[in-house]
DNA sequence: ATCCGGTTGGTAAGCGCTTTCCGTAAGGCC
DNA sequence: GGCCTTACGGAAAGCGCTTACCAACCGGAT
C-alpha cells in the first residue's frame, strides 16, 4: 500500500482535542490566546499541536465571523504588443514599479499576519471585472493599482469591500494613496528650464487615461510655460510608461523627421529607458544631444549609463501606506474618501545634463 | 443615520434564494452549473445575483470540501545589509527574478481560476516558519523560491499540502522545477575559453547554500579546466544573488590588490549588473578590460551598456510550469518527487567582449 | 460546613457555502 | 389512464473553526 504518498490528511483542531484529551473549545482558546487556560492545558495543547503539525484551517477561521487575512492586490498586466521585435518581449512582462509596491505592501501586511493575494488584468480581457469580484470575495480588502475598474463598478464593489487605490482618484467610497506628482514635475521643469536653460520641452505621456500621467502632463506643461519656455504637446506623445512604449515615440517621431524637443520628461523610469536606447539607436546621446528624464527612481535607474535624473516616489512606503490605510478600514471601520499624498523630490543625475559625481553616482536631493 | 458608510453588508447565497424565490441549493446549482436546472429557475437566480451584487464567499466555498483556489508563493527577501552606502539601499528590494517568477505564476494560475499568496520571509527571521505554515493553510500547495525551509520541516509541511520548490531540489515529497544550470555554464564556459581564448576565469557565486549557484559554479569551474584554462575560485568570490553582492566582490578583490581574471561568469545578473557598476568606478570597462557574464537574462540586461551576455533561462515559464506541476498534484493527485529542468540558452551580446550586433542588439541564439 | 464570586472547560450554535438524499412533477410507454 | 423512468427543487448535513452560554469547580468569607 502506497499510503506514504496519499498521506495528505491535515489534522484537524478535533484531533489535537482528542490528542489532547481536552475540548475543540480549549484548544482554539489556546491558541487564540484567550481566556487564559490552565497551564496544564495549554501544555498538553501545545504538545498536541506540535506533535500532529497542526495548523488551523484559513477558510475555517476567516468563515467563522474573523478575518481573511488577506488582502487583494490587482495589478494591470500591459497588452502584450511587441511592435518593435522580440527585443521588447517580455520587457513588458517586467512591471518594476507595479512589483516595488507590492512588496511595500506584503512588508507592512506581515507585521499584521495578512498576506497578499494577487491578481493580474490585461485591459482586453472581457471578463476581467468576474476576476476582481472572486477576488474581492477571498479577501478582506483590495488594493488596486492603475485603473482596473470602471467608476462605476468601483462604486458597487466598494460598498462591499474597502478599497483603497493607487494612482487613481479617491472617491466618497474609496481612499486613494500616490506621489504628489505636481510638486515633482514642478520642480522637475524649473530645474530643467531655470538651471539648464531649455526653451523646448515635451512630456512623454504614461496610458492616456492615467490619473498620474495627466497629473504629471498639466504640471509639467503649466510650469515649462510659465518659466518661459515652450511646451511641445501632442497626441504623438503618447507612451504606455513601458520601455516599449517610450522607444516607439521616438522611432514615430524620428521617422517623420519631426524636430526634437530639447529635453524630454518622461512619464516614469521604464519609459525613459526605451526613449534613451532609442535615440542611442539613431546615434542620438543623453545627455550631450538631448536631456531626458523619469519618473519613480526604481532602482536600475542607478545603474543605467547616463545615470537617470528622475523624480523620486516613496515606492515601497507608497505600498505599506495603502496597506495601513486599508487596514484600519478592515479593522478600525475607518470611513474611506481620504486622498494620501506622499512627497516625491527630484533627483538630479546626468541624464539631464548635469554633471556626473566624481567617483560614486551618489542621489542628490533637490 | 449614516447607514451609508457601514452598509457593508455582504449579500450571501440566502440573500440570493429569498429574491428568486428558490432555495439556496438551487443558487449554487446554478452558479456552479451543476446538475442543469431549468431555464425559467436559472434566469430568477441570476437576476437575483446581479441585483444584489452577489459574490460566493471563498472562504465557505474552500470550506465546503471543495478547493481553496489559492497558491501559495513564498520569496526570500535579502537581508537589508548596505555596506556600500545608501547607492544600493532598496536596490536589494528589486527583486526582478522572482518577481518575473511570480508573473509567470500568476498567469498559469489564473488560466484555473486560481490566485497567487504572496509572502516573504528574511532569512534572520525566527519567525519565517510560522508565517510559512500559517500561509500553507491558506492555500491549496505551494511553490517554495529558494532554499526557504530546511529539509526537516519541508519534509513534514509535504505531507499535508503539495510543494513545489524553485531551485531547490527535489525530495521524494516534493517536485523541483528549474533551468538546465550545467547546460548553460558548459556552453557559457566554451563560449568564452574557446571563442574568445581567456585563459582565467572566475564564478561569482550567489548564496552560499543555492542548488542553483553550486550547480552552476561546479558545471563552470568543470567545464573551464577541460577546456584548459585556469578557473580562479575562492570563498572572495561569494557574492549574494544581488548587484550589492557583486559590486562588494569586486571592491575587495581591488583593494587587496588581487588581480583580476580576464573573465567573471556571475551567478545571474543582478551580480554582473553590480560588477560591471562596481568595475566601471575605478575605470575597468567591460569587455574591453574584463569580461562579464550573467545568468537569467533577466529584461534590463538589454538596456545595459554593454548589452549583457548570459544564458537565458525561460523565466516565466518557470513559474508557469511550477504551477502547472503543482496544480498537477492538487487536483489530479500526481505524485510528488518529480525534477523538471527546463532548456537554457546563451545569449551572445557584448560584455563578453563579442561585438556589438550592429543596429539592433537583437539576441543571438548560442 | 454553607454560600458565593470568579475561573475554567465543555457543549453547541453558527459562519456561508456544496452536495447528498429525497420527494415530487413531468414525460414516455403499454 | 396507469406505471415506470427521468429531471429537477428542497431539506439538511457537514466542512473546521470561534464563541456565546452554561456547568462545574476553585478558594475564601461567613
Amino acid at each position: 500500500m502506497d499510503e506514504a504518498e496519499t498521506a495528505q490528511a491535515q489534522p484537524t483542531i478535533y484531533d489535537v482535542a482528542r490528542e489532547a484529551g481536552v475540548s475543540i473549545a480549549s484548544v482554539s482558546r489556546v491558541l487564540n490566546e484567550r481566556r487564559n487556560p490552565r497551564p496544564d492545558t495549554k501544555a498538553r495543547v501545545m504538545q498536541a499541536v506540535t506533535e500532529l503539525g497542526f495548523i488551523p484551517d484559513g477558510a475555517a477561521r476567516a468563515l467563522s465571523g474573523r478575518l481573511k487575512e488577506v488582502v487583494g492586490v490587482v495589478i494591470r498586466r500591459p497588452t502584450p504588443t511587441s511592435p518593435s521585435g522580440d527585443l521588447y518581449a517580455d520587457e513588458e512582462e517586467s512591471l518594476q514599479f507595479p512589483d516595488l509596491i507590492n512588496r511595500g505592501i506584503e512588508v507592512a501586511a506581515q507585521r499584521r499576519d495578512f498576506n497578499l493575494l494577487v491578481s493580474s488584468v490585461d485591459v482586453d480581457d472581457h471578463d476581467y471585472s468576474r476576476r476582481i469580484f472572486a477576488l474581492a470575495r477571498k479577501s478582506d480588502g483590495l488594493i488596486l493599482h492603475d485603473q482596473v475598474l470602471d467608476p462605476e463598478q468601483l462604486t458597487r464593489l466598494s460598498r462591499q469591500i474597502p478599497i483603497v487605490t493607487l494612482a487613481g482618484v479617491q472617491t466618497p467610497t474609496t481612499t486613494n494613496v500616490g506621489g504628489d506628482n505636481a510638486g515633482g514635475m514642478r520642480a522637475l521643469a524649473r530645474h530643467l528650464v531655470a538651471d539648464h536653460g531649455f526653451r523646448t520641452l515635451a512630456y512623454l505621456g504614461g496610458h492616456a487615461t492615467s490619473p498620474d500621467s495627466i497629473a504629471r502632463h498639466s504640471a509639467f506643461g503649466a510650469e515649462v510655460t510659465a518659466a518661459g519656455a515652450s511646451f511641445v504637446d501632442g497626441p504623438q506623445w503618447q507612451g504606455n510608461y513601458c520601455a516599449a512604449g517610450g522607444a516607439q515615440v521616438i522611432e514615430r517621431l524620428l521617422a517623420e523627421g519631426a524636430p526634437l524637443p530639447e529635453a524630454i520628461a518622461c512619464a516614469n523610469d521604464q519609459s525613459a529607458l526605451g526613449v534613451v536606447h532609442a535615440l542611442s539607436q539613431h546615434g542620438l546621446e543623453v545627455p550631450r544631444d538631448i536631456a531626458v528624464t523619469g519618473f519613480d527612481d526604481i532602482p536600475v535607474a542607478r545603474h543605467l549609463r547616463p545615470l537617470l535624473t528622475t523624480v523620486r516616489q516613496p515606492i515601497q512606503q507608497l505600498g505599506a501606506t495603502a496597506f495601513e490605510a486599508l487596514y484600519a478600514m478592515v479593522c478600525d471601520g475607518e470611513p474611506a474618501g481620504q486622498d494620501i499624498i506622499l512627497p516625491t523630490t527630484l533627483i538630479r543625475r546626468e541624464s539631464c545634463g548635469c554633471l556626473p559625481t566624481p567617483g560614486l553616482a551618489r542621489a542628490v536631493a533637490g
